[in-house]
DNA sequence: CCTCACGTTGACGTCAAGGGCAAGTCGGCG
DNA sequence: CGCCGACTTGCCCTTGACGTCAACGTGAGG
């Protein structure tokens, strides 16, 4: 139960054999082999997994992760490696800011549906193209 | 100056003319034509554009942004798509909470690798797994 | 009129993140 | 022993968001 092959870790992490093979090959997930060269994992991977899940769904490429994974392991980084990692910082960043303008826009469109306020309405049209003074609204 | 081809149009609104034709063909962008077939656009285009490639960088596909769009224009929705824009939603702010624990996991290597403090280290590091009570220590 | 940058459509290329199939191997069970 | 499901590598296929190239039209300046 300690060690696991591809099936139940696929099953536990909820991803396919073939994306875990894929992230082997890109060198972001390492695995034991089996005399008979079938793969092994240890529980630490389930948590492995859901990482590299988050960075891709972050936007980072498998190159990037690759690059920063063993950061993450080791707890610190070479510092020639240190402004590419704020630059990846600051792009997630200005991700996060865009998603949370568009999730604005979603809950004004949605709240207009479930509650039409002709009144209301033209002030939240009016305020849609701009960023600030939004949040107090949309919150 | 009111009006713009699709050149300027790119230009300002920092992405390719390939990309602009590309909207227009999945329907998310519209243009006026001159007789002869020349794109138009007028001021708000430039907005437009912006609000596009955010729900691009949301993750939304294209099919997606094209059923969407029309209601942020409206200002309401067909009450049949309101569970869609819940949907759209709340993936949104999954996706925001994936990638703020993916800039807390940045922030940590960054903030060992500037100031390695042994004694910190390994709180830090134990933390790594977990979603909360991690905020106010990462901002 | 000529030029030349800018525009048009259409078709094909690319790149990342896997999906799917083929052909063979492994391993536990009756 | 044979069986069968899970595993292996290798290979090509797919999807989305464009890039790129070809072949041609447009329109303002000299």
């Amino acid at each position: 139960m300690q060690n696991m092959r591809i099936g139940e870790l696929a099953a536990r992490a909820h991803v396919s054999t073939r994306a875990l093979r894929y992230y082997e090959e890109q060198g972001i997930l390492h695995s034991e082999r089996t005399p008979s060269g079938q793969r092994v994992y240890g529980e630490a991977a389930v948590e492995r997994v859901r990482l590299i899940q988050h960075l891709y769904s972050a936007g980072l490429a498998s190159r990037t992760i690759a690059l920063i994974l063993p950061c993450v392991d080791t707890g610190h980084a070479p510092p020639e490696m240190l402004s590419s990692l704020h630059t990846e910082r600051d792009r997630i960043s200005t991700v996060i800011a865009d998603l949370e303008q568009a999730r604005r826009r979603l809950d004004q469109v949605i709240e207009l549906t479930e509650h039409p306020d002709p009144e209301h309405c033209a002030i939240v049209r009016d305020a849609a193209g701009r960023t600030t003074a939004i949040a107090g609204v949309a919150a």
